[in-house]
DNA sequence: CGCGCGATTGATTCGGCTCAATAACTGTGG
DNA sequence: CCACAGTTATTGAGCCGAATCAATCGCGCG
């Protein structure tokens, strides 16, 4: 079978086309795939705990994925997101630190964990493949401190527009619109710093103002544009 | 001389060797050290722009340097500051894009001027400085991303003690304890993401409770371990 | 010594947080 | 398929931190 969702095979991995992992070589993907590990995850589990030490790299095959750190009191600050063709964890794992944030999955998700010694050996041999890790570190960086810019300076309701245009970005839309991603109003209020009852009288503003349509945690972009204007878009 | 402020020789640089270029190998140093160029910044002049195209990498040989962004309506956002030893706009040129930051001097600076095309060539050739260039972007994330959290979450008094805290850790405090780098109230204000006002009233409470004392722009520290608590250390 | 910007202080306003009370939803077991 | 229990979402009231606006003040510098 070709995409096989408890146990894909590397060489031939749909998500690996699009990751950092593109440029393997022949030799080095099937390296990954003797050496990785595969497992499931349902909604809700914990993939790796803030503070823990990384033993290894996680490669999302299938699914979604929160990244959270633990802020003032415990209250949860989601700093990104990752999907299908992301990796978690290789922040802590190149710099030798424990994690500084914890990864939950969104949605079941297929993960596959390949170990520090196998990544490094690749790290060490492929030099495009240290650039394109570089590369991705330098984007996640920019994001992390545009959001930092954001959180800053922008009221509840232009943080709002903003995350839900990130979500668009991150999650794409489905044909009819609706931003393909479930995520509590809790969760909404954790992206942008704010309390959740302020979420919700937010949201309850760009429906009133026909931007969005809600139902449930279903949330529905009527206007992309008028979200760019609400979110005050910068660069 | 061994340390010439105007034209610094990178094969004796006491500021390369705290710095990411300390595993290079003596001919690489030399390489840097005829290709690079160097400059003299004063206070309040810009090294480079938000916006622009990057040509190579700045590493500062002597100075203090603030690193914003601009946010809402202009308002300029800090994101990081470096000093000597440290480098800039790495960021946007190892991903290829744009700055994403400014970059001013606070300092009369000595900044020198690495092109793109030298960088890469080493980048390409010593794969210890690649890693340890990599895990200099890791630390920079975290720190980005610590800072999101602390910025969405703490109230102005607490975001002052821990922005006091990065500047003690930044540029340490002279053998009076005073802090080793002269922002103004705005400064403070643009790291914080707060009202100038705001930081000038946070600023006298801490003086009140005896934890800083203040004359002009230079902070004394009078209490670090208060500054701890006040700032709800996290992590 | 006077100018001008940055710092300070006060008064007022407002966005957003907190707390409390429902309402709506989700999954569960019968 | 329905009732129940536990979440999660929503709404309202009241309060508070911080932004804004408007005067000074005072230091650093020419």
């Amino acid at each position: 079978m070709s995409e096989n969702f408890i146990n894909p095979n590397c060489s031939i991995c749909k998500s690996r086309m699009i990751s950092v992992f593109n440029k393997l070589e022949d030799s080095e993907a099937e390296l990954i795939d003797t050496e990785k590990n595969c497992g499931i995850f349902k909604r809700g589990s914990v993939i790796f705990e803030e503070g823990k030490q990384p033993n290894g790299l996680y490669c999302i095959h299938h699914g979604k994925v929160k990244l959270y750190r633990s802020g003032k009191d415990g209250k949860e600050q989601i700093v990104r997101f990752s999907k299908n063709g992301g990796i978690l964890g290789y922040r802590a794992l190149i710099s030798g630190e424990s994690y500084t944030a914890s990864a939950e999955a969104l949605d079941l998700s297929s993960i596959c964990f390949i170990p520090k010694a196998t990544l490094f050996s690749i790290l060490k041999k492929n030099n495009d493949f240290s650039l394109k890790m570089m590369q991705m570190l330098c984007q996640d960086l920019s994001s992390a401190e545009k959001r930092m810019v954001n959180i800053a300076q922008k009221s509840v309701r232009e943080g709002l527009a903003e995350t839900l245009l990130i979500l668009i970005e991150t999650f794409e839309t489905t044909e009819d619109d609706f931003l393909d991603v479930k995520l509590s109003r809790e969760d909404l209020a954790n992206m942008i710093g704010t309390a959740t009852e302020s979420v919700i009288r937010a949201l309850a503003g760009l429906k009133k103002d026909g931007i969005v349509e809600l139902s449930g945690r279903k949330i529905k972009i009527i206007n992309k544009q008028a979200l760019m204007r609400e979110s005050q878009f910068m660069d």
